[in-house]
DNA sequence: GATGCTAGCGCC
DNA sequence: AAAGGGCGCTAGCATC
């Protein structure tokens, strides 16, 4: 990720920051510069804002690194004064990989405050107005954790990778924290209106919606259960049995395949009843102001690497309303997701040359067909889904088998993954995210006397299925973090350039969902977005698995609307399979 | 009234 | 007999 020039390390004194800048004549060590010797600052906390901008405007060619405890704690503030950061290292973050890495000698970490560092959580917007912004932080020596961290990953035999999974999960912090920053656009009237069309208006407090009004007679009609509260699963399911109906849930992929007259109403019901909850008008209250939406993103907030959201539902944004998402009058959405992006890090990752072969088509699944590997798109797609989950069964089942013959090693390193779970073994992502050692229940199940008891073999595989994904999942997260820090860095040189352009009048990142983007830019601008897009995924690509040949292709629109995104739409229609197979494309994949 | 759990469904 | 991973969020419901 470039020269470093120097890193900057944070920490909080009271009312003021104490920097110590620490110059790297030789990338990663510890030793200190000595041409240049530790400059130790402090900066009144009213005055670093601007002590920020500054280096970052006057280091020329070669910004800082800033080295803080937790960049919830540091970036939104400077956001909020306007200032940008180029890069940081999240010691944070940083502490959660390290700790659960294999190849890091864990002594190496311990220091007086270890249990301080485990247990550091990232603040929310909630958090922020209850607590004062030094309380937590102020004895957390970033300094000395850095120190350790940096001592740490030299001594792992595994610096580069790790160098690289900890620059990319620190960039991916600073993504996050300017997308909430500045928030996707998203109009409360059309919102609105679409809440209006489809369950009809707001309703008083407490009242349903007049479209559920509407059916909830036609369902107490069908199954002659005048007082049934549809909301409630169980009183469902037992007014569902009552008229007859041989059901064990009230699943709507279930009732979908009987034959009652309830069916159309109840699971017109469900579906409504959903948006209105998830989606509705307290939704829109709660998480849009000012026709933003704050997400509420938290990088590594998955045990695979994968961001959380807390609160708005960010992860779960449904179709049904993307219309809302709608660009400022003369921006555009730059909307981006990748083609099966977790089969492709898995050709990559075991270096299976067959699959990346197929991989070189647009979509993967066609370009196994087209090589003869098999009959159609939907066996290519239920064997590479039932190799990544963990089918045993049906016909996701036999395809892995049959699919196992022709790409023994991505196949071969899936079940390796599974097995080594299932002997309590930890696994790791492609740049050495471990997974998470078994507990409770789990170390149980995984010890060697449990062979023989039925429940515990159960849990053994189902630990095993956990690894078998973490290897695939973890490493795709990876490959998207390469892709959006590299974007994010392509953004800010597109376009005018000036110190009084904050992030909100030039293109920016505005969502992140897995493995799809969303830039808001200015229209006369999109061009070189897509570009930059595309420049990112390719060069993501290079930097994790170098000269091994393997595609990440990019669907890519240009849109006023996110609904108007409709690549994943469109191959959807095409595919034989959008409804066979489960609502989406496959695991973060489009 | 607060808390913790499950069922169900949304996303990838 | 069947056996697909990771999440968040809501309402209902049991419990304290």
């Amino acid at each position: 990720m470039g020269n470093v020039a120097a890193s900057l390390i944070l920490r909080r004194d009271g009312d003021a920051v104490r920097i110590v800048e620490r110059g790297t004549a030789e990338r990663g060590t510890v030793e200190r510069d000595t041409a240049d010797g530790d400059r130790e600052s402090v900066v009144e906390a009213a005055d670093f804002p601007r002590f920020v901008a500054d280096r970052e405007a006057t280091t020329g060619g070669s910004p800082p690194r800033w080295v803080w405890d937790d960049t919830t704690r540091w970036y939104p503030d400077l956001l909020r004064a306007g200032v940008r950061v180029h890069r940081c290292l999240d010691l944070r973050l940083a502490h959660d990989i390290l700790r659960r890495s294999p190849h890091i000698d864990q002594r190496t970490l311990a220091g007086d405050d270890l249990a301080r560092w485990d247990a550091l959580q990232p603040t929310t917007a909630h958090d922020a107005a209850l607590f004062d912004w030094h309380r937590h932080e102020e004895h957390l020596d970033a300094e000395a954790e850095y120190d350790r961290q940096q001592r740490a990953v030299d001594a792992s035999g595994k610096r580069g990778p790790l160098e690289l999974l900890l620059a990319a999960e620190s960039s991916g912090a600073l993504v996050a924290a300017e997308i909430d920053h500045v928030g996707l656009p998203l109009r409360e009237e059309v919102h609105e209106r679409l809440l209006t069309q489809l369950i009809g208006a707001r309703p008083l407090p407490g009242a349903r919606p007049a479209e559920l009004e509407r059916l909830l007679p036609e369902i107490r009609a069908a199954l002659d259960a005048p007082d049934l509260n549809p909301d409630s699963p169980k009183a469902l399911l037992g007014a569902l049995r009552s008229a007859g109906l041989d059901v064990s849930d009230t699943r709507a992929w279930n009732l979908q395949q009987l034959d009652h007259p309830v069916i159309a109403p109840l699971l017109a019901y469900k579906k409504l009843q959903r948006l209105a909850n998830a989606n509705g008008w307290r939704w829109l209250d709660t998480w849009v102001s000012d026709g933003r939406y704050q997400p509420g993103f938290l990088p590594g907030g998955t045990v695979t690497g994968r961001w959380t959201a807390q609160g708005g539902g960010a992860l779960s944004f449904p179709a049904q309303i993307r219309g809302s998402v709608v660009a400022d009058e003369g921006w555009r959405f730059v909307v981006a997701d990748v083609a099966q992006l977790e089969p492709r890090v898995l050709a990559a990752l075991s270096g299976d040359r067959a699959m990346s072969e197929a991989a070189s088509e647009s979509d993967l699944y066609e370009g196994m067909v087209k090589r003869g590997a098999v009959k159609t798109r939907r066996d290519a797609k239920l064997g590479m889904l039932g190799a990544m989950y963990g089918s045993t069964s049906g016909e996701g089942g036999r395809m892995v088998a049959r699919m196992t013959r022709l790409y023994p090693r991505a196949f071969g390193f899936v079940e390796d993954a599974a097995r080594a779970g299932e002997r309590a073994e930890v696994v790791e992502t492609y740049l050495g995210r471990a997974s998470e050692r078994p507990t409770g229940r789990w170390t149980r199940a995984l010890g060697d006397e449990a062979r023989a008891d039925e429940s515990r073999e159960r849990d053994r595989k189902k630990w095993g299925r956990f690894t078998r994904n973490f290897v695939v999942q973890g490493s795709g997260a990876e490959w998207a973090l390469c892709w959006i820090a590299t974007l994010r860095t392509l953004l800010w040189r597109i376009g005018p350039q000036g110190a009084d352009l904050e992030l909100a009048d030039r293109p920016h990142l505005v969502f992140f969902l897995h493995d799809e983007v969303l830039v808001h830019t200015p229209e006369a601008l999109a061009d070189e977005v897509v570009a930059a897009v595309r420049t990112a995924a390719a060069e993501a690509t290079r930097i994790m698995f170098g000269r091994f040949p393997i595609d990440f292709p990019l669907d890519v629109d240009v849109c006023r609307s996110w609904a108007d995104a409709d690549s994943r739409a469109v191959r959807m229609d095409d595919a034989d399979d959008a409804d066979e197979l489960d609502a989406g494309d496959g695991p973060a994949s489009g």
